[in-house]
DNA sequence: CCGTATCCTGCTTGATACTG
DNA sequence: CAGTATCAAGCAGGATACGG
């Protein structure tokens, strides 16, 4: 109650606050498999098997937690088709492609600064070995 | 080498893999308190005991830790002036305020959708209380 | 095919105390 | 003031095996 969600003007106001939800957001992102399925499933619903496959090598534990993650946050829904074999699609909801933007942001400002970070994590290292030597 | 880093077109071809250095941005988003320590740098230099006011109760060796992760991707600086008392600040390079858009983006985002993560969560939980009833 | 159950391990986080 | 050292704990992530 001390914070005003409204407040979007750029002050960091409740982001500051622990107990904010605007912060699993962060946290979200920053998930090991969370970002990278919901940009998989950018597209086109996807199945669980194939999801599998698409995202490197994941065990089917973790998976699971994550798009059960996503979908109790409203960004995917998850469609069982009652047949055999059994078939479970995945697909973004709006709320989940409303993400893509924002994360596409991030994702470009990440892939155009790796040189320039790679680059700081040398310069430091160096000067770390220098310390030690000198 | 399979992948190609100049390729900002949109295409989600190496952040699918594993070993991309552009994963490390989404692992920082995602850090409990390096988000945190950026936006609060955003405006000004700070120092470390200042630091440790605003970013609510973080103990000296986890931020240090942020700090120091921070410094070695080249996203703040870290300045000591030699005097009694010691006194250390800590300042956004170029690089690091050039992440502050992308990042304000995000919370945008965040804070915006609030309202209806937790809606989406309510709903879920619900459903599943009833599916255990039932 | 689509998961769940169980167990395990490593890393992140943290509390506490101490040094330049 | 600005950290470092040490120890402890929790939890995310994973391997493996089994169920619907």
């Amino acid at each position: 109650m001390d914070t005003n969600p409204s407040d979007t003007t750029g002050l960091p106001a409740n982001v500051l606050d622990p107990d904010c939800p605007s912060r699993v957001i962060f946290q979200r992102i920053g998930d090991k498999w969370a970002s990278l399925v919901v940009q998989v499933l950018a597209d086109r619903p996807v199945r669980f098997s194939e999801l599998r496959k698409m995202v490197s090598v994941v065990t089917p534990k973790v998976l699971t937690q994550t798009l059960r993650s996503l979908e109790r946050d409203g960004l995917v829904t998850r469609t069982v088709h009652a047949q055999v074999p059994p078939r479970v699609d995945y697909e973004l909801t709006d709320l989940g492609r409303s993400l893509l933007e924002p994360l596409a942001q991030l994702r470009k400002w990440a892939e155009g600064n790796v040189p320039a970070i790679l680059a700081a994590r040398d310069a430091y290292d160096d000067a770390q070995d220098e310390a030690l030597l000198g």
